[in-house]
DNA sequence: CCATAAGCGAGACGGTACGTCACGTCTTAGA
DNA sequence: TCTAAGACGTGACGTACCGTCTCGCTTATGG
């Protein structure tokens, strides 16, 4: 019982859907922001302005759904609600395992066409209590879960403090390579992510 | 000698300018940031449009110096150049002069007007490297600079260890309210201020 | 053998038929005509939109056709192609007979109902050449023709010069009302319609 | 004094609103009446649309504005009010002026361009009443004027009825031209302009 | 007396043009 | 000389309909 009223368009519709999201990367990726605009990916995914209009609001929610598409993978209707099943490497060395995934946080946001994705992304949630709020739910909490499983990990193998606040210690960890990047504030080095662990692990020690 | 070239016209000038600025200020904080125009901005200063393009390249720009122009104090013309000496408290007591000053930068984005303020500039900064630099220079370098005068203190006092690393101590303090603050992830409540200043103060203990 | 190809679902089709060419009708009759779309017919039909273009190459066949199908009376399928057997009064008098038709068509003119819906076919008509054909064919020249047989009774009567062009007299008669309508040039009096047949009489007179 | 308020654009207003005037009549001379678009008369003219939207409400006062400036000739700002003082010839006969004046009335129906300019406005004036008025009191009521100066020198000379209505001579005269060229109804040869002439004057001898 | 296939309502689709808005430039009158 | 005022060319906005298309349902026989 899939849809609840009115025929099934659901093959036409899934086709424009994702040539819009599609194009819609594509030229986040590739144009500066203020180059793209809703004509731009109506005319890139071959679709007419209205298909987009009559699904998204506005060019906000298209970027902030071709974000979210992007992250959720393959994204078929009636795919597994539950997510990808994002999870951080678990060698049993804390330090090691967030060196690691915080570097290659770092070397992500390096990439131009990420950076860019990124950077509308960020603008658009900035100046949208909704958009953000839909961001938290859909975006940041699922990964933020999924760090909190390692790092309970690593309380329970004594290289955490028991009382440590998880999302505090996560805040310590992301937060400035994110403002640093955000804000052009110095180069997204190894180095600087290996501080940051290292920081963080000693606030935090047992 | 006040000015360089041709008659002195510097008095209208400066009026105009000063009239730009509070006019953008005053949109910014009240309005909802896509209504702050070009246009609008010269017509609550009771300027033409040109006279703002004469100056500045886009509103980006406009806007920025606005919000600079705030952080310059008076700002009248031929003020000293380095600045109103911006410094925090030092009562000895690092970890409580920290969470004062915490504490105040998170009411501080709580109020709407400036929220609205720093949230454009922010918007604009994270779009254009131009004013990124300028800002980073103009802004948050004699900000970090007063900060670390006073953790410098501090390590004199040993109350912090001795090498270190100050810019990523700040970073550690700022970054997650920031984010938080952005990103609409919480509130930014003194608990929160007060558990940031106890972190970094682990992190960095001597 | 009344269709030629599977199943008769004629009734459905003249159900629908009719309900299109009423709603079409009544929308012309009541709204500005540029509101009168083809989704607007559709809606107020209870129809789909591919229902018309099945049957119509374009909005202005159909409003064509609610016309035709009013001067058809009930037009059903199959009904009599020889029409209505339009014929105008014959008293003996032909000032009289004449004044009488002219004085009705002047008020039904006047009607606001009838004006937007004959103005809107008076556009379509002006514009596209197959439709003033077909007008002419199916509309125009059977009421020509019905008017020219009361002519020729008149001048076996010797009231018309027996030479006298009856197209031309029709169009003196009639043409004068059509454009001071069509324009606002004047009001559409009794004592205009008089006028006219007066002249007309005149210019023709035995 | 020729402006009242604001500073005098007169110089580049006129010429954008020649240009405007200009490629609309281009445009309507030489495409289908439905391609001649606000879009394409303003990039025929090389103006924005807000140019156009700024002057005329709709694209009906602008076919209208075009086609009126064309009767007013050179049209400058400034140019006497009382028109170009149309005439009629003045033979001394009548029947043979309004021939020679009704054939060339027929002739200019029978090119392509005029055509289209003449359907185009008829078709706006029919569905617009404030056009309609317009129409009448400055072109049509101008020109009637002309004419029924010719036919007053006729009743002076006794080829006309003295206590003839002329306006109703007019309507004789020029309305069924009209309504055969509107409706398609026939051929505009110079024998049905005679035959008009004839019917007209017959009706009005004296 | 169903089975079936044509026709239907609904409405999404790729488009075109609409009329509006703000951009950044240019022109003018006047202080 | 520089300003305020504001018109200009440009181009994106979001909306309305166009005429086409695809759906699943209705319906009236013909097997």
């Amino acid at each position: 019982m899939p849809n609840e009223k009115g025929p099934d368009h659901s093959r036409r519709k899934e086709r424009s859907r994702q040539a819009i999201l599609a194009a819609t990367r594509a030229l986040v990726a590739e144009e500066p922001y203020e180059k793209v605009t809703v004509e731009a990916i109506a005319a890139r995914a071959g679709v007419g302005k209205q298909t987009i209009y009559r699904r998204w609001p506005s060019k906000s929610a298209v970027v902030f759904a071709a974000f979210l598409a992007l992250s959720e993978g393959a994204d078929g209707p009636g795919e597994g609600a539950d997510g990808p099943a994002v999870a951080l490497p678990d060698t049993g060395d804390l330090g090691a395992d967030l060196r690691l995934v915080l570097r290659a946080t770092a070397e992500e946001f390096a990439d131009p066409a990420f950076d860019r994705l990124i950077r509308a992304l960020t603008t658009e949630i900035a100046n949208d209590a909704v958009l953000a709020a839909e961001y938290q739910e859909k975006l940041a909490q699922p990964l933020e879960e999924a760090k909190k499983a390692r790092l309970r990990s690593a309380q329970a193998a004594g290289q955490l403090a028991a009382d440590a606040d998880l999302d505090l210690f996560l805040d310590l960890l992301y937060a400035p390579l994110f403002q640093r990047w955000l804000h052009r504030a110095g180069p997204l080095t190894a180095d600087y992510a290996d501080a940051l662990v290292d920081a963080a692990l000693r606030a935090f020690a047992p």
